[in-house]
DNA sequence: CATGCATAAATTGTACACACTTTTCCTTGC
DNA sequence: GCAAGGAAAAGTGTGTACAATTTATGCATG
């Protein structure tokens, strides 16, 4: 660990660092809900004391990643059915408006700047699913920051989170694979198309997204204690 | 003070308790946008230490509410006037939704519970402005609440609270008069018709609470922290 | 009289200490 | 072997101290 020197240089917000980094872990799968995520053990791995970690906690329960109980070490949220359902609903509103505002707008340059995205999206779509999974969520949140307008870049990022979450808890392994094939359809629609139209495939495309996972939920609860024991019961 | 007993035995979540008065005073006006919230000050009118306080502020800055800026003093968001838009576009999809959940399901007890509220504003009409609006916003969120999502409950909630804060920046005084009729025909809309048809009523309440508004305030006036939050410390 | 500039006051940023709660695990009695 | 109980360990809740930074004050200077 070599970056000591600079933590005093520059200050800069110790617990957005923090935050940051356990977004990505979840988003990219590398902590799975329910993972314990005790104060202590957080601000060493930060080289921070444990009242950073604490706030960094507080601010992540806030966008809804992670739970905290009273008196009790904090996990990674856990989304129920029905919160990933209004997830999705809300997610779908909320894209939809970024659609609206941004058809017929895209510069080159931000066309540009999304198939990049895209193009790591099909250069991952053979490695780690987690890092499929952020890029996509990146494709979308950076179609929301180009917007500008703060107050919609906030939710929809927020959103977007927690639905890369909910698809962690039921969606089963590579359901998200042509979704490249999507985002650039998309890139087209919202570059060319009236915003109508860009706006349907949108919807289109959320709605593919959440089927391909949330629909069949028996299968996904397969980590619930009583599917567990099923076999052994009789 | 008194309430030193209780502290003991509850030790109920006390950030908990100062986010709900600053959102109250917020709401009711109470408070200004630009108001400063020293963590001091507020430590020492709600009996808690700085840390209490300073995790209430972060909260409250994660909702929108409170601007925190490093090293300096937390102050009442003040949205700007493209913030006050995209809340209001934010809101009238998540309330669109509320209303469809809700449309020819609620039972007899939650709309008596509702008319109660509209009940309250109606005294309220002649009082202290903040009061009414504290009123409207209360009869909004109950609604969302009356979908039992969490998820939908928590994002209108805020987005509710953030919506009254934008209208205490560009509304004119006395521009919510109107509301208490429109807020009795919504609950008969929601309870008897069909879905569409409540959800454009529901449009149309909160395009008139927007356009109402928009224009802008004087108002540079300062006053203590501490007589103003005098009424919610309890 | 305006303007820097130095210094003091106010305020936030962070670590840490200690009390309290929850969890773990070991012991004891049956 | 096992249920009950009770330390010990792990972890959170909160106050406080001190460093760092910003804001306010006052004084000298042009």
């Amino acid at each position: 660990m070599v970056e000591e020197k600079r933590s005093r240089k520059t200050g800069g917000d110790r617990v957005a660092v923090i935050c940051t980094a356990l977004r990505r872990a979840i988003i990219e799968r590398a902590l799975s809900p329910g993972d314990r995520l005790p104060e202590d053990s957080l601000g060493e791995r930060f080289g921070v004391s444990r009242t950073i970690a604490r706030s960094a906690l507080g601010q992540l329960a806030a966008e809804g990643l992670v739970d905290l109980r009273r008196n009790r070490i904090a996990v990674v949220a856990v989304p129920s059915f029905e919160d990933a359902r209004d997830i999705f609903d809300i997610r779908v509103d909320l894209e939809r408006q970024v659609v609206r505002h941004l058809a017929g707008k895209l510069t080159d340059a931000q066309v540009k700047q999304l198939k990049a995205i895209v193009d790591a999206e099909h250069q991952a779509r053979h490695g780690a699913e987690g890092i499929s999974i952020r890029l996509a969520t990146e494709f979308h949140v950076r179609l929301a920051e180009m917007t500008g307008k703060p107050v919609l870049i906030r939710y929809v990022t927020e959103i977007c989170y927690r639905a890369g979450l909910s698809l962690a808890v039921f969606s089963r392994p590579h359901s998200s694979e042509c979704a490249v094939n999507e985002h650039l359809e998309l890139i087209e629609a919202i570059r060319t198309g009236p915003a109508d139209k860009a706006c349907a495939l949108m919807d289109e495309h959320l709605e593919a997204v959440a089927s391909r996972a949330l629909l069949q939920s028996s299968g996904a609860r397969s980590r619930d204690l009583m599917d567990i024991l099923a076999p052994y019961t009789e």
